[in-house]
DNA sequence: TACTGGATTCACT
DNA sequence: GTGAATCCAGTAA
């Protein structure tokens, strides 16, 4: 239902402008919103803010986090656990954050996505942040480049506060807080960690 | 230069 | 629920 009406009223590219504000309150205003690569196209079900708590990457200065401290509306694409992708979106309020884009409903492309993941369920095609990258052939050569692009994200309507449930702040990893998670209830590609 | 750990996923029990 | 896979980034020496 979130993808049909989300699909169904895509409207133009999100400018870099958008993403001028804090990952905390972008990251549930990103739910619902269509994220498109090539012939691949979804909407976000499951997003995650990090700012400057111990378990954001933008927590040290380093060149791996440079984007998450200088730019907003930029992919931030980082390799992890050897074989992994992630991909975030940074913002820019106070300078430093980033949104993670956790899960997607599949919208057109799906044969390709399940040729990249090597899987035929469609429910676990992006299910994860990434899962998400490799059925979109989201790789290291995104990272930094300006949202509005051939990799983007497109306007849609807001998700009703009433549909979207928030994890956030709740436990502890590694000694530190963990960060503000949003997602879709109803959605049954919202991750399950 | 060497070592450690990780914003994950998947197979196995 | 648990552990392995895998290699890059960060840190210590």
């Amino acid at each position: 239902m979130i993808r049909a009406r989300s699909a169904s009223k895509q409207g133009q590219q999100l400018l870099q402008s958008w993403f001028a504000s804090d990952a905390v309150l972008l990251a549930p205003k990103l739910l619902g919103k269509i994220v498109r690569r090539g012939s691949c196209s979804g909407v976000i079900v499951e997003t995650e803010a990090y700012t400057t708590d111990p378990a954001s990457h933008a927590y040290r200065i380093t060149p791996r986090s440079v984007p998450m401290r200088d730019t907003y509306g930029c992919w931030y694409v980082y390799f992890t656990y050897g074989m992994h992708y992630c991909a975030n979106v940074t913002t820019n309020k106070c300078g430093i954050g980033a949104v993670l884009i956790r899960a997607v409903e599949p919208i057109k492309g799906m044969a390709l996505m399940k040729r990249r993941r090597g899987v035929a369920e469609t429910h676990n095609l992006t299910n994860g942040p990434a899962k998400f990258c490799q059925a979109f052939g989201v790789g290291k050569k995104e990272n930094t480049r300006p949202v509005a692009g051939t990799f983007a994200i497109y306007d849609a309507p807001d998700v009703p506060s009433e549909a979207i449930g928030v994890s956030g702040r709740i436990g502890i990893r590694n000694g530190t807080e963990l960060p503000w998670r949003f997602y879709i209830k109803d959605s049954p590609f919202v991750s399950k960690k």
